[in-house]
DNA sequence: GTGAAAGCGCTAACAC
DNA sequence: GTGTTAGCGCTTTCAC
């Protein structure tokens, strides 16, 4: 009755179960669960018998029968838009390890930028009955959040919630633009465009945050604001459309790092030299950012640290049951690096230099451009 | 008896089940699963009772139970070494895409480059009963990998498996590391170095393409390999250690983007410039490489084709029963972008060449360098 | 300490 | 077409 063999394959083959296990230490099943699980009022010979049984059928337990039966999982689901970006990669590091330091585990899931995709992942997720979800996706809908707050702890990424039963995490993305903006104008520059992030509402904030740093500047007549998007295309896009009118701007505040990158491509194709010609700020400091071949100026915020905050605050609601919502927002901070400068100080229109691939930003290029 | 009411927070109240919905359908549970799942040999009316009574509790069917009676699930399990790693970006594209149209979900993992972690997340894989396992991780011990795949059907990305029981798919990183080596020697260079990328197969498939490449070019005596790995922080560093040897190399063959990203960094940093003074190319032709600030020579591996080549692989065994081990090997390709170039005919200037300040006070740096 | 029994929520025959 | 029934593999009282 134990060992019915239908087989397809090799992998056909009826796992063992527990009960397995059991007749082949000679216990019963109970006691191979309490073995399993550590209770330690089982005597040192069965247990050992069956561990020995467990390792010599290659026992593994099944998570499904265990989690219906317990009505819970020990997984956090975690939704991410876009791997590409390496904003994320310092996310899932602070998550992944707080999640594993409290016995949970993660499991991720990326809808690359498709709406429908991450929100079916959402539905997935939930599904499989996660004990919470981290959604670090700017493209779904309030309305799907909700509906997922709705049936299991959720925290936002990044992302304003006017959801009631949700937690976020976000840098002030306000914040972040406005120190973005004045380093700029800091710098002596007026004439600063900003490339916007799309639909995303850490986007919005940080357009936001660009017109009201230059309202408070007094320099509303200057306010230019391109599409673009979070991906180093839409950067590259909005560099062409940057270049297509006059007069240029003389610093270019971009949505977040890839789409920076984007920009400088367009720029340096165009044959630009960064910052001597145009001065350009980026947002995540990401990885990217920070290699010294790039080492773009940036607004920082602290991925790793918004990870371990999420994880911390599902726990709250998974196990102290807290349930009225809360909402951290940590500060970002600029991290200066080499594509931000003075500007010219003739008219910045002569994009007539032969740019040579890896000259055309070395280290003193900042001594000419900050040249009186 | 369908209402108990045990709250604890307000996720702790028992979620709908079928039956639930069966109640407020006035219907039968298995007419509830039948309509979830499509059978078309049900009344419209009666359908749609069920599909209102769903919404209205937001019944979501529970996946464990589900897959416990079906005694498998839908979900294909990744494993990833590094998030981080660009490369990994086209590969999760082609899994998903290829995975969805067939049907199945996939859920990723990642043990952050820390093997320990990596086996567990296999491990619990395993206990979730995935349908199949891609492994992109060169860390993981040809044991562990062995064990899955006597579990379920695994394929392994990049690395080569004495394992008989799971498929492989790698690019050849022999010829990969044979066309980089050529390229240089094509262009002149003799005294080509080597960064080697680390414990995996693939690091050492593309070691060891890099010696026979010299060896075949005659060049046995030039052959110097510095400790790098995966990382731009340890290409970093073997691009100091390299600075601190004489002669320098007139070119560098890095184990992947990224670590000759890192060996860039300090190229650069020691006032060299590239590829005037030192060619460098790179290995996986990742976004990071086509950034046109970077613009790295590399060889390129189609990762979003090796993606989805390997759910098909997994396929063939999950549905098609296919036991014998599949090791596919795609070919790499030469991307010629802007680090690579001729080595310089000993200390003479390079006529055709507008230096701009930097770049002149940077050459001289060289020269001092290089002077034997 | 240990074993027997009762489900967890669902699907899949199998009757009606 | 529709309802009934018997488990899937596991944990968890509760007797012994």
């Amino acid at each position: 009755m134990v060992a019915q063999t239908k087989q397809v394959g090799v992998h056909g083959r009826r796992k063992p179960t527990i009960l397995d296990v059991a007749t082949a230490a000679g216990v019963s099943k109970s006691l191979v669960s309490m073995v399993i699980r550590g209770d330690d009022r089982v005597g040192p010979e069965r247990r050992q018998a069956v561990l020995d049984a467990i390792s010599k059928l290659s026992y593994r337990p099944n998570a499904m029968a265990r989690g219906l039966v317990q009505r819970r999982t020990r997984i956090l689901g975690l939704v991410i838009s876009d791997l590409r970006n390496p904003f994320f990669g310092a996310v899932v590091t602070g998550i992944q390890d707080q999640a594993l330091a409290l016995g949970y585990k993660i499991l991720i899931s990326t809808g690359e930028r498709r709406v429908r995709l991450e929100e079916e992942a959402i539905e997935s997720f939930l599904e499989l009955r996660v004990a919470g979800l981290i959604l670090a996706t700017s493209q779904i809908s309030d309305r799907a959040i909700a509906r997922a707050a709705g049936a299991v702890p959720v925290v936002v990424l990044n992302r304003e919630t006017a959801d009631e039963a949700s937690d976020s995490i976000s840098n002030d993305n306000l914040m972040g633009a406005q120190i973005a903006v004045d380093h700029c104008i800091s710098l002596g520059h007026r004439q600063i465009a900003h490339v916007h992030g799309g639909a995303g509402s850490a986007a919005r904030g940080r357009r936001e945050g660009y017109e009201r740093a230059m309202r408070a500047a007094g320099l509303d007549a200057e306010i230019r604001v391109f599409d673009g998007g979070f991906t180093e295309d839409g950067g590259y896009r909005a560099g062409r459309a940057i270049l297509a009118r006059r007069p240029l701007p003389t610093a270019i505040f971009a949505a977040n790092d890839l789409c920076a990158i984007g920009v400088l491509n367009a720029l340096e194709e165009a044959g630009l030299r960064i910052p001597d010609d145009i001065s350009l700020i980026g947002y995540d400091n990401t990885t990217l950012a920070a290699l010294r071949h790039v080492s773009l100026t940036t607004i920082h915020q602290p991925g790793e640290d918004m990870g371990r905050l999420a994880v911390v605050r599902l726990m709250e609601r998974i196990h102290d049951g807290r349930t009225e919502p809360r909402h951290d927002i940590v500060s970002p901070s600029l991290v200066v690096r080499a594509t931000t400068g003075r500007p010219r100080p003739e008219a910045a229109s002569q994009p007539g230099r032969v740019p040579t691939i890896s000259a055309s930003r070395t280290s003193n290029t900042l001594e000419e451009g900050g040249r009186p």
